[in-house]
DNA sequence: TAGGCCATCTGGTCCT
DNA sequence: AGGACCAGATGGCCTA
């Protein structure tokens, strides 16, 4: 899809991941397409905002707000209380777990990783602090559908 | 100093 | 049987 790949493509990701959005107004091809006169006037800095401020992700001056993110109400998803099953044990030598460790960590390093590779793709500011690996997510989340949004809009256009 | 975040270890469970 | 995945525990580091 046309529109899909001008506002997804890895030059507009970037074009917001660097902060470079923040100094430009908006002057895309696919707004030239269509009314001129309804998306000129928005700025797409702003509607992230107010977007990012429905899904609480941005405070009164409608900068991003990542403190405050709770982990409230989360069910109990441990695996014997979905499964319930019967526990059974496993015995294992020092060298076993000793190789379970060090596959953990690696486990770990390439979550990490990907988690590195999220945090350039999602909108931050220049000067704020490097994200965490929840708010990293929870951003991701209301990007993708700040992204679907404006995309749905351009089309109906 | 308290709270948030993260790395690491560990044991339970799932999956091949 | 053993690797992968997951979540709890713990301790260190950093910041307000």
């Amino acid at each position: 899809m046309e529109i899909q790949g001008q506002f997804l493509d890895s030059t507009v990701v970037d074009f917001f991941t660097d902060g470079s959005f923040l100094e430009l107004p908006l002057k895309s091809s696919a707004e030239s397409n269509t009314s001129e006169a309804s998306l000129h006037s928005i700025d797409i800095r702003e509607r992230f905002y107010d977007f990012a401020s429905i899904h609480g992700f941005a405070d009164a001056e409608s900068k991003v707000s990542l403190g405050s993110l709770g982990m409230e109400n989360l069910p109990d998803c441990s695996m014997s209380s979905l499964t319930g099953r019967s526990k059974r044990k496993r015995v294992i030598t020092s060298n076993q777990r000793h190789a379970a460790n060090i596959r953990e960590r690696k486990r770990m390093f390439s979550l990490n990783e990907a988690f590195d590779d999220l945090r350039k793709k999602v909108p931050t500011f220049a000067y704020e602090k490097r994200l965490s690996r929840i708010e990293t997510l929870r951003l991701a989340v209301v990007y993708i559908s700040f992204m679907s949004e404006l995309l749905n809009k351009n089309e109906k256009q």
